[in-house]
DNA sequence: CTGCGCTATTGATGATGGTCAAGCCGCTGC
DNA sequence: GCAGCGGCTTGACCATCATCAATAGCGCAG
C-alpha cells in the first residue's frame, strides 16, 4: 500500500527525513509500501539481507538478539515517528538484530536502493543520515549509562519519566506495550518489574493495568538521579 | 606533530581509512596532528564543541561519563588502530561523553573541517564514514545485549576471551589497563572484579598482577554463553 | 631504608535481583 | 457459566553484587 498524505506528514517528522528537502523525500519514498499489522509479526532476522528501512508510524516494533537456548534480550523498542535499520544497509548490508512488530502497528519499508543511489549523488542526503545515526549512537551510550549506573529501580523510574514526557505534576498514561516487554526494555525480569513497580508506590506511582499515574514527576526525576 | 610513516600505516589499517584510497586519506589527514601523552589526560569534555576526530596510534583512551555527584560511568575503552569521535561531528557537534587518554597512549588528532568538505564533495567518503559509524553501532548494541543477558563474571569472562583473541587453547596475555578500569570497562565494581577473578580460577584463569594465563579459552568461551 | 600514595585484595554485611513455583486476574470461546 | 489460557503478581529461597572498612603489595621520593 502507499504512503497516505498522513503518513508522509508523519515521515518528514522523522529526524531523519527532517533534514530532508521536499526532493529529496520524495526520491526516497519512491517505491516505499506502508503495511499494517494486526497481529505479532517477525519483521526480519539478524543475518537477513538489509534491502530495505522502517518508519514506525503507529505503534512499535522491538528490536532484539536471541541466544542459542532461544532466551530473548531486547536491544530497543521503536516507537511511532522513528526510523529504524537505515544502517543496517551499509557497512554489513545485514541485519544485525531481529525485528517483531507489536499488534496494531503501522510501518512503512523504504527500498535501500533509492537511498544508495542518493548518497552516491547527493552530498545533503549523506549528511541527514549520518545525523540519523549519530542520534541512534547517542542514544545506544545512553542506555550503556543507564545500565551500567543505575539500579533496575532508577532505570525503570527513567523508564517512567520518559513516558511522562515534559510534564511536572502529576501525569497519567498508558504502558506503550506489555510489562513482560517493558521488563524486557529496561533490562530485568518480569517478576522484578512488578516488585519495582510496587516500591515506586511510595513515591507516587500508581498502576492499574496499563495505566500509570505518577503523582509527582519531579521526585520521580529526583529519584532516577540517586 | 606530524604523522610518521608508521602512524600513517595505522591510521590507513582503522575500519573508516582503509575504506578510503590513497588520496581520500590524505585529504583528510591534512592538518592532521600526532601528539604523544606521557601522563593521563583529559582530551575533551561532554558538550565541547567538536572540532576533531582521532585515531589512536598506541595505548587507550576511555570514554566516559559523569554524574552530578562526579561518579563515572565507562562508556567505551578505544584501543590501538580505532577512530573515535567522528560521530559527534555531525548532529549535534559537541562531543556527547569525556574523553580521557591514559598515560603512554599516542593520538592523532584530525580536523573535522577536511571531513566535512570531503563528504560533501565525495559519496565515497560518505559510506565509508557511514559504514565506520555503523561498526560503532554494532559494537554499543552488543555491549547492550551483554550488559542485559549476562551476569557479571560472564561478562568479565567474554572480555577475556576477546583479549586472547582467535587461539584456542591456551592464552597469555596482559591486561591493557588498570584492573579499576577493567571493572568499569564491564559495569562492575573493582572488588566484585578481584572476587570474580577469583572464581575464574576454578576455570583455568590465573592472574598475576596484570598477566593473565587463560589454560583453555574454549572453556571460557563456553561459560560465556552459560 | 622508610614512609607515602595508589591500587588491589580480602572480609563482613546487607540489599536485591533472579529463579522456581504457585496463585490470581481478565479474557476468550464453548 | 465455566474452563482454559496468557499475562501478571506474590512468595520463598538462593546467589551474588555493592558497600564499607581494613589490609596488603608496590612504586617512588626523599
Amino acid at each position: 500500500m502507499l504512503p497516505t498524505p498522513d503518513d508522509v506528514t508523519i515521515i518528514r517528522r522523522t529526524p531523519l527525513f527532517s533534514a530532508l528537502d521536499e526532493a529529496q523525500a520524495m526520491a526516497l519514498l519512491r517505491g516505499a509500501r506502508v503495511r499494517d499489522y494486526a497481529d505479532e509479526s517477525l519483521l526480519f532476522s539478524a543475518g537477513d539481507r538489509a534491502d530495505h528501512f522502517y518508519v514506525v508510524l503507529r505503534g512499535s516494533v522491538r528490536l532484539f538478539a536471541l541466544s542459542e537456548e532461544g532466551d530473548e534480550t531486547i536491544i530497543e523498542v521503536i516507537g511511532a515517528g522513528n526510523s529504524f535499520a537505515e544502517g543496517a544497509i551499509f557497512g554489513a548490508g545485514r541485519y544485525p538484530v531481529h525485528a517483531e512488530v507489536f499488534s496494531g502497528a503501522r510501518l512503512v519499508s523504504i527500498n535501500a536502493a533509492p537511498l544508495l543511489e542518493a548518497l552516491r549523488s547527493d552530498s545533503g542526503m549523506a549528511m541527514a543520515v549520518l545525523a540519523s545515526l549519530c542520534r541512534w549512537q547517542l542514544n545506544l551510550m545512553a542506555e550503556i549509562r543507564r545500565l551500567k549506573a543505575q539500579a533496575p529501580a532508577q532505570r525503570l523510574a527513567w523508564f517512567l519519566v520518559s513516558l511522562a514526557g515534559d510534564v511536572s505534576g502529576e501525569a497519567v498514561f498508558r504502558l506503550p506495550f506489555r510489562k513482560t516487554i517493558v521488563a524486557g526494555r529496561i533490562g530485568i525480569t518480569p517478576e522484578s518489574l512488578s516488585r519495582a513497580l510496587a516500591r515506586l508506590a511510595e513515591l507516587g506511582v500508581e498502576t492499574k493495568g496499563d495505566i500509570v499515574t505518577v503523582h509527582d514527576v519531579e521526585a520521580l526525576r529526583a529519584f532516577c538521579r540517586g
